[in-house]
DNA sequence: ATGAAAGCGCTAACAT
DNA sequence: ATGTTAGCGCTTTCAT
């Protein structure tokens, strides 16, 4: 503990603290010379000012927080995921504030993570992702009037709520948009139907790929099980299905990673491999391990983090004129 | 904000604040009757201590520290990185803290994250990466007084550092005799040359390989490229390699889940499937795609967490006698 | 067992 | 431009 404090610096240098204090931050009113010989005192005393004093005085953290939660594992076991993290750290060191990154956990015989963070005060603002915004944590929030982001579209039936998210209906455009440029024209969307009406984002890359489609007067072709695809006979090169009747697709896009690899792991004993574009959303860590190639769009998650922590502190400075929420486009990787 | 502070408290409850105060910290000295009386106060209220205070009154900041490397994306791409932060959350929410989760962001006209939270004490104490561990950082920690546990085995050239890690040594026992036990005889391993020097972890697990087929007169067998491999000529059933005349293996460790992907990517168009055991270290989430089944040792790493945690309240509560180095043990997985 | 008062390190309103 | 003083909310001697 180096235990120098600012009355220390302020008897060093023959003056008050509340000098040294101006100094510190930046107060006009000082004169040149003594300004410098603070800061000399200050840089060869290698005095840090307490950040735990300097928070109640202020009545501050200089800290932003994260809430997530590990058990979700489809952020987690993400390696995207970080990306965010990766966004919002930039911009939050950027402006001088720490970073505290908390999970939900609850504590048997006491409140929540969340819970504690916001009544304590511990962050000055918070990044949450939408899918922990309940309505219990909404009215915390606003009970305790903490400044926050939404990460995702916010999905609850409350006015004002800011939030930050990637541009699902253009990324479904663009990729479609891309599939027609390749010369594809029956383009098949494998999006399961629970899946669709459960998750925003899903519904929205559909979405996407409806409207693009229609636009170009192709057929929409939906399928929501990836068994239906096993019944065309890719090999004999036919041209509907045996049993569906649909035609035979030229192109596929799966919605998530998971169907994806559900489609090759099935297609491996299947030589559909050249008769297929593959493509999905987000690149991911294995595509190298790949051997049929996939087209997708690249998400930029790191800037959806930057624009989150962007926002958030503007809220938290109470500009004017924050907007409310903010959508990321997309585009065609590699 | 919840203004609500400690004076509040002794006002509506008839009693000093300092009494309140002992209430909160659970002090003897207290009459039953006061201390039921202020603590229905207190949940009627609402009332939170506000932290800062108690961080300035204490010179505590009860909050833990976990500095990481973005730009390591073996961390932050590794799904079960977060397995270690899981484990560590969990004792540090338990010990009522919270948890700073920082990189090692660097900014252009100020100290690095890690200087400036050591510096100005935003935490009580620090877990950190074995790599992220520099003479540098190690100096700073040593300066400020700042209890801190490493996570992987310590590399530096100093002594007394604490450190928590995966006994990679026994996890290679473990799995090489769990093959033998299969029924192989013929385990080769896969252990980059250079990467084995690089890193220790895998330089353990060879060792704990090594050794256990020594123990059972077993010959050793390192390849150091996948290449090697393909000289054997799995379909044929040849029991020697036509190129490197080592024998016919019936078992592969994979060092690492890249070495893994490269075999079975390989191996997609070779019949070798039922021939050769393939076992690696760590489970990994794309497993159940994977046709080719895998024998793995499970590796705790939330465990790994946990003690790390543990260890680190130990050091900074100066209990007596905290040991210097734990090792987690590992057991075969499925 | 409880109250009064000093102090943790810093900022800010008020003096000079 | 600089010094003085009173807090910020809580803990902790020291009284009683």
């Amino acid at each position: 503990m180096s235990k120098i404090t600012i009355q220390q610096i302020a008897d060093l240098a023959g003056v008050n603290k509340a000098t040294v204090s101006r100094v510190i931050n930046g107060n006009s009113k000082i004169s040149e010379k003594t300004r410098e010989k603070v800061e000399a005192i200050m840089k060869q005393q290698n005095y840090v000012p307490n950040s735990i004093a300097r928070g109640l005085a202020f009545n501050k953290t200089f800290t932003v927080g994260f809430y997530s939660d590990y058990t979700d594992k489809r952020a987690y076991a993400n390696p995207f995921f970080y990306k965010v993290l990766q966004g919002i750290e930039e911009i939050v060191y950027n402006n001088d504030h720490m970073f505290l990154m908390m999970s939900d956990h609850v504590n048997k015989k006491s409140k929540s993570t969340f819970e504690k963070v916001v009544s304590q005060h511990r962050v000055d603002g918070l990044i949450i992702p939408n899918t922990l915004l309940t309505e219990r944590n909404y009215d915390l929030l606003v009970k305790h009037k903490m400044p926050y982001v939404v990460t995702g579209e916010n999905m609850l039936p409350k006015g004002g709520v800011p939030w930050v998210d990637i541009d699902n209906v253009q990324a479904g455009q663009i990729l479609t948009e891309h599939l027609i440029e390749l010369g594809c024209r029956n383009i098949m969307i494998y999006a399961g139907g629970e899946a669709v009406k459960r998750d925003k984002f899903l519904a929205d890359r559909l979405k996407g790929y409806t409207e693009t489609m229609t636009r170009n007067q192709l057929d929409i072709s939906v399928i929501q099980h990836g068994d239906v695809l096993k019944t065309f006979n890719f090999s004999e090169g036919s041209v509907k299905s045996e049993i569906s009747g649909i035609a035979h697709p030229d192109a596929l896009i799966c919605c998530t990673h998971e169907q994806l690899f559900e489609i090759l792991d099935w297609e491996r004993g299947n030589p559909m491999l050249s008769e297929l574009a593959l493509a999905t959303f987000d690149n991911f860590p294995l595509s190298k391990y790949m051997t049929h190639p996939v087209h997708f769009v690249d998400i930029d998650l790191e800037m959806m983090g930057k624009q989150a922590a962007k926002m958030l502190f503007s809220l938290m400075n109470k500009e004017p004129s924050v907007p409310k929420s903010i959508s990321i486009q997309t585009r065609i990787g590699n």
